[in-house]
DNA sequence: TTAAATCCTATTATTCTTGTAGGAAAAGAG
DNA sequence: CTCTTTTCCTACAAGAATAATAGGATTTAA
């Protein structure tokens, strides 16, 4: 039942963009040195942000990103789900994955739809806003 | 955010022994012809759920195993727990993983720790005789 | 023209998952 | 006492996923 740290450093990251980009762009080597990501591995990350539509980017000179729209828009659930994969506890939940012809008469299913639930309920609960509010005001420092 | 086989055979095993083994000893080899779960894969879970306490086994000719208690004093979340690890989203949350000094300024804390309540509040509040009854009665078939 | 930045595709080391293999030990049936 | 059936135990291994790194191509503005 783990985010790996793909989930976990692009909250890091869009949180960061809520803080400090909220009129210019910030480049990825900004980010890296407040959040202690190595600049290659962020790449990475951010490309895939970036694809999703989360970010707006400008190349060259002073580029960087920015949110490609108010941190209140951006639901946690989205983030984790575009970046993580599906957050279905088990493979039959997965979209396009209905190929189990039992699950008709499974007993665990319902449980499993039951976790399914509580997990995406909570996540599509807050926005990278909430987050950019959570613990310590005066802190740039996120969890590993 | 995924349960690993472990924990969803083991889940399944337990629900099989609460249905078909209610005054006897079943050998793994029974329940892995209805489960269609391959013996030896299936002696390390039950190695580790007899080692957890799950379970009650008897050596030798006609022997096998059944459930140690009550299918209604099984919880879920224990089982789980016991075969998966700790069911926290982050290390951070992990007990003896209290190595992060940052923790008390960390803004993505709270909400790992929120989702953390969640997942938890769910599993527990399960057991295995509630997995039991679940789904078609008729059925021996679980999800994968 | 040059420096600073994004963008893109591979590659790699490590760990986790999902099992398999081979036999030792126990216990009852005959 | 021996044979069969079972649990029990430890090691091994293939494959996938994770967590990055590497090396450069492209863009932009100073």
């Amino acid at each position: 039942m783990k985010i790996s740290t793909k989930g976990r450093y692009a909250l890091r990251i869009l949180i960061d963009l809520a803080v400090y980009g909220k009129d210019r762009y910030i480049s990825i080597k900004e980010i890296s040195e407040r959040q202690q990501i190595s600049i290659k591995y962020m790449e990475t990350i951010v490309g895939m942000l970036n694809k999703g539509g989360f970010l707006n980017s400008l190349r060259g000179h002073a580029g960087g990103y920015k949110l490609s729209r108010s941190p209140k828009e951006i639901s946690v659930g989205d983030v984790l789900r575009y970046v993580e994969g599906p957050l279905a506890p088990i493979p039959c939940l997965e979209k396009d994955k209905v190929d189990c012809e039992r699950a008709e008469s499974c007993k665990t299913l319902p449980f499993w739809q039951g976790l399914y639930k509580v997990v995406t309920d909570y996540v599509d609960k807050y926005s990278i806003d909430d987050l950019s509010k959570m613990g310590d005001d005066n802190s740039d420092f996120y969890c590993i």
